[in-house]
Parts: structure tokens; C-alpha cells; sequence
DNA sequence: CATGAATGAGATTTCATTCAT
DNA sequence: TATGAATGAAATCTCATTCAT
């Protein structure tokens, strides 16, 4: 009498995969509702829709989850920063249409500054060495690749030049954010002195670092 | 016939100041044994020879603690920016002493930037929103008196400039330390092609890039 | 330039009963705003005006303020029961007048109920031996005291008998109270079926009850 | 194949049972050890060889955990009386096997007095509201099955007189114990004057007063 | 005597993780 | 594989009581 509707277990690697994956999704949603923190394993897995001890066998530990979904995050905007280069024009254009992908990658993926921030001090703190060496083995080689690609556009600049010039924009973008975030009862202070002076306009001073910061390294 | 011993009891403000003192000292070397998280309030009362109880008379909640230390630490730093400016010389000169200052501040301070990283994730989640405000303040304050030392020593620069470039200042650290901040284990892997080019030599990076920051905005 | 308003300490034995007094005094107030459970000493030393420690200068524990209250109520009861017999009539018009003064005692000490049924469980727990002692010493001589009395103005019962049913009437009242007392928020289920016949009417249960016990024993 | 040592896990609703039982029998088993207070949560769970933790999984409340004990022992004792109505006698002879079946019941459930003189001052003020409602329900209906049963075997008697002198009955117990209830270091006063005449024998009051009540009520 | 800082036991709560079924 | 009961560490809170000043 059993129905046929849904399958009960994950048997072959892409039913695994979908189930990894609607941990993911479950993870995102509720992470999205509110950043401030990591949401607990049970309310995820009842997201998913499935038992907590369902989400361990996918998930070594809750960290290792959020670090699965950072992994996605930059593999996303790693891919879209190399889009850029292939249609190259010239660096100014580079700096700026970078610039302004950076910018609405972060308006369409608002989980993305809060979980990036958390990666040091939360997410590798209780995550497998392996993996957290799988996570920075993966933004290296993506930083490579783009480096790669970036020489292939302007082939007159040096390797590695491109690669360490995006450390600096992923460096910029965390420190920027995290002195920018301030939470949201805190927001009436930011109308009073000195703060206005004081706290970064994220979007404004990224734009212009970022602009400083390539060309004055690509220009000279 | 005063006492040199610990008194059992802080009657008076200067003897409270002193427990909330040994409290925080104590939250310190705990926390510099194991930088990967924050100690239990348990072992940190153990650690001051106070009960569990008597550390929630000082401090609300663990973050809070941390955020003192914190706030304690960023305090020192200003201190010796601010120092700085006591005998201005060339601003070639302040970019080189700031940045070697900043330098030995982190070497004597390695418990600075574990714990900055975690200001916004970890610790601004669980205080109260007057204290991370007094926080928040307490940096714009210094970011203001350091950017008025400035002016009087250099005054031909815009007001808020100097202040800016603080701001930009620390984004760098706290995003350069993270991303360069490899658990001990993982350390291995840093020698393997392609890590080498694209994870930053934290300090020789700083240095680069803060004389770029600074030059690049104070120069034209 | 000391101001001569209050003393500060109690000297003599005078000043010394009227801080125990004032003690008494804060705890009946705070009780009485919340009968459901004993009111903490901090708040019982700021209602009185006093340090936490001083209270425990006038009372060895918590509970021993409030068996000092209860035996205050049931002292005031018992004079109120005794200035009955001076006036001796019939034994009829005693039950009824014992009866209304002891419901008219109840509805101007509205703390008395929830005080006397916390005696046995909470409070002779947590009291020093001798003053439980003391209390329930008081209890027998005053019952001692009105069986006299009684047995002036009805010289034809037995020695003993009025004191029996004194003794039986403080049980009828403990228990019939415990059982109607019913906390505010179930108040609406009383409506239903089929509470209306198992609840006591407190009041109403009381007269006929005592009715029964007193005249059944003393008509014969 | 069935294992006879105690699972480890309660997975359907009678293992469920089972282990909240468990815990019921470990705090019975500490209550009776020292009846002046309820024990504590760790102890039980110890006693029950449970984690801390498990206990809170199956009682919210330390005392909706006695409650539930209290419930316990009114349903055996209503289960005893409601027998006694099986083989109707002659009331004389009723009142008779009650007041000697519920003196054993005492005898045999030593914790029941002191429990159930916590009921109001100390367990319902700790107990969610429902839960109290559900004691209350149950005491309620029992009272009803039991005056159901008594009109079956002695129809002339009108309906809710059996329950309410179960009512009375109810509250004479509780009154009368806890007036009795003294301290085991308190007794050696108790063969002072005056007390032999004041503190109430109670099994001897009991019978008496039972006899009188039912005696009274239905004789006429 | 008076004070209130310090203590420490204990109740809850939360929750990541484990593991018997 | 999937489940969810069980665990147990830790945070927080409350508060009666003690005791140095």
C-alpha cells in the first residue's frame, strides 16, 4: 500500500545531491530571515523538511553547511568577475564594470557580506581541516583563474598582479562591510556627531577604493 | 596599614574598576591559549579566583567581556596613532612609523585581531545595543581626535581626510587578517602550488598597501 | 553638618523592634500584591528601606519573617475569638458569631489564607528549630487560653472540648481554602461542567461546615 | 528476541511512558527520602540514570513532574474508594472501610501528605496553567465517579452528597496534617504541656472526625 | 549595627551532536 | 539512509545567605 510519492531515501548521488541540496536552500532561507546569527540545525532541517540527524549525514557539523553556501557564493561571483574578461576593453572600463558587478552581486546576494564575515572567526573555527582547506584551495584556483584571464586580456601586465589586487578587493569589501554594519537599532546614533564623518558609506567607498585601489596599481 | 593583598571586596568605584580588571584579565590569557573561541564564563571566573555569579555582577553577558577587551585594545592603538602625530615630521614619515607601529601593536597584541574579527559576527550579536553604541562612539571619538592631531600637524589636508583614511586603515587589517589566517593545521598546505601566490604575506602586504592607501590619497 | 533626621542605627531595644517592624510591614505589603509565592529579601530590604544584610541582622531566614507574620494573624485571630466569650449568650449565637468573625478576619487579612497554608510545607521548612517551636507553642496556648475561657462561660463541657474543636476548625478552614484556591487564569474552567459541583464555595462550605462541627459536638 | 534490559531509547508512545515513569519513580524514591523539599532536577535525572537534559525533555517544571505524582496517588486512592462502593454495605459500615482504606493508603504512600499539602502553596504556582487545570479536571471528575458510584448503591441519598463530604473529607486530611506535622526534632516538645492536648493525634482525630462527618451527613 | 559585594547552588533553556533503532 | 530521542556542555538568571568592611 505504500505510495509512490516520494521517495523515502536518497539511493543513487543526484537524489544525494538534491537532498545536500534542499539543506542548502533550507539554510539560506532562514539564514536570510535573520543574519545576525547562524539558525539552529533543527529549524533547517524542519526547512528541508526532513530530521535533525538526516542534516549530519550531509553535514559533518552546522558550520560546514554555511561554509558549503559561501563555497557556492564566490564560485558565483568568481564566474561572473571572469565574464568580465571576456569581452575586455580597457582597464578603466575593467575597474568599473568590476566595480558595479561586485555591487549588485552583494544587492542580489544580501546573505553574502554577513556569511563572508563569519567565515574566519565561525565557520572555520568548527569545520574539518579538509574542508576548510577544500574552501581555500577553491579561492585560490578561481583567483588564479581569473589572474589567467586577466593576462590573456592585458597581456603587458604581470602575473600574479590581477590575483593579488583581488585579495585586496576581497579585503576591502570585509573590512568595509564589517565597520558599516551596524544593527538596526543602532541606526538612529548614525544621524549624530561624529559618526556621519566616521562610518563608511559602504557602496560609495567601495566604489571609490576600489577604483583607487586598480588603478593606481594597473595605471602606473 | 593598607592591605598590598587582593581585597575580597571592591567597596568603593577604583576597587570595582580593579575586579572588572581582573575579570578581563583573566577573559584575556584564557582566550590567548585559544584564539579559535570564545572561553566559557566558568573559566574565566576560575581564572579570576571569582565565582561564576560575581562575573555576571561586572558583565552582562561573554560577549560583553570580549567587547571590553576589545574596546580596551583598540584604545591602546589610538593612543600610540595619536602619539605619532606629537611629533609630526613628513608624511612619508607618519605612513612609515604608523605602519611599523600598527605592526609591533599586533605582535604584542595577538589576541587584537582574532577578536576584532569577531566584533561584528560574534560579539555586537549578544550586547546590548547601548554598549556596542558606547563601542561604536568610542572609535568615532578616537577616529575624530586623531583626524584633529592631524590637521594641527598637517593642515593643509581636508578635514575628515585623515579620519577616512583610518577608516580604510583598519577595513585593510581586518580583511587582510582574515583572509590570511590559516588554522595551524592547514599551514601545510600554504607551500603547495597555488597558495603561494594568493594568499597575502599578512605584514609585507599591510606595508604595501598602506603606503599605497596613504600616499595615493594624502600625496596629490 | 551630619542632618538629625533618622537614626541611622538601632540602640535600644524600642528602635530595635520597630526596624523588625518595619521589616514585617514591607514583607505583608509585598505579599499581598502577589500571594503565589514569597517575595524575594532584596525586595523586602528596599521596601523597608533597608540593606539586604540587615534584614538577616532581625530574621535568620526568609521564611522566619513570614512565620513571624502568620503568627502576628493568628495571634490578632485568636483575641478577636476570646473577646467573643466575654459576652458569653448561647452556644448557637457563639457558632455564629465565631463563624462571621472568623470570615470577617479573613476578608480584612487576605493574606492570612495563602500565609497558613504555606506554614507546614515552606515555612517551618526553612526556620530554625526553636522558632518553629516557638510558633507552634503559641498556636497551642492560645487555644489553651480560649478553652479556658470557654469553659467560664459554659461551664458544662468538657476541659479540652472547645480546644479539639478550635483545632478542627483550623483544619476545615486550611483544607477547604487549598482546595477552592484556584489560580486567576483557570478561573473560567469553575463554569464548567463539572467543577460547579466539586468546588467548594469557600464561604458558603465554611459557615455550614463549622455549623456542623460545632453545634454536632457541643448540642449532645 | 525482545530485550528485557531497558532500552535506550523510547521510541513509541509506551516506551515514552515507561521513561517518564522512570523519572517519576526516581523523584518518589529522593521525595521520600527527605519530604521537607523537593529534590533537585540533576539528582533525578541522576537517580533515573538519565542526563540532566532527558528530564526537561519529558517534564517542563520540576514540579509538574510532582504534580504528576500527586496525580498518581489520587487516582489510586479514588480507585480504592470507588471499590468500596462496589459491595454496598450499610452507610455505617462505608464510612468504616473508608476511614481504615485511607488510612492505609496513607500508611502505604508515606509521600502523599507532604505532597499533597504542597499542591497549592508550592507545585500549581510552577506548573503551566493546563497542567494544573488537567490536576484540577481529574480531582473533579474522580469526586463525580465516586458520588455516581455511592447513588447506584444508596439511591436515596441526594446527588452530590457523596461528593461534597468527599470534598470535606478531602480538606479535613489536609488540614488535620498539617497541623500535626512536626518536625522529628520538634517532638520531643510534644510531651510537654500543653501540647498533648492541643496537637491533634491524627489517625485517631481522622477516624473521629470522618465518622462524625459522613455520620452526621447522611444519617439524617 | 549596617551595608552590599560575593558566593554558589540550582532552575531553566538552548542546541549541536551522537547514536540506537 | 533516516529518524528523533538522548546527551551534556554552557549560558543565563535568580536568589538566599554570608561576610569583609
Amino acid at each position: 500500500m505504500r505510495c509512490i510519492t516520494q521517495r523515502l531515501r536518497a539511493i543513487d548521488d543526484s537524489e544525494k545531491a538534491a537532498r545536500r541540496q534542499s539543506i542548502l536552500d533550507a539554510a539560506k532561507a532562514l539564514f536570510l530571515e535573520d543574519t545576525s546569527g547562524l539558525p539552529s540545525v533543527i529549524s533547517i532541517a524542519r526547512k528541508a523538511g526532513l530530521a535533525k540527524g538526516t542534516v549530519y549525514l550531509y553535514f559533518k557539523t552546522k558550520e560546514e553547511i554555511f561554509l558549503a553556501i559561501l563555497t557556492e557564493d564566490y564560485e558565483i561571483l568568481m564566474v561572473e568577475v571572469i565574464a568580465l574578461l571576456d569581452n575586455p576593453s580597457s582597464i578603466d572600463e575593467l575597474v568599473d564594470s568590476l566595480t558595479s558587478t561586485l555591487i549588485s552581486f552583494l544587492d542580489t546576494h544580501p546573505r553574502f557580506m554577513p556569511l563572508a564575515s563569519m567565515a574566519s572567526p565561525v565557520l572555520e573555527q568548527n569545520v574539518d581541516i579538509e574542508i576548510v582547506g577544500q574552501f581555500k584551495l577553491m579561492l585560490a584556483e578561481k583567483i588564479n583563474d581569473i589572474d589567467e584571464h586577466f593576462l590573456l586580456a592585458f597581456p603587458h601586465f604581470k602575473k600574479g598582479q590581477c590575483g593579488s589586487l583581488l585579495l585586496h578587493t576581497n579585503a576591502l569589501i570585509l573590512g568595509l562591510w564589517q565597520m558599516q554594519s551596524w544593527p538596526e537599532k543602532l541606526k538612529p546614533l548614525l544621524n549624530q556627531f561624529p559618526f556621519n564623518t566616521v562610518v563608511p558609506d559602504f557602496k560609495k567607498d567601495l566604489t571609490l577604493s576600489l577604483k583607487n585601489l586598480w588603478k593606481g596599481s594597473l595605471s602606473s
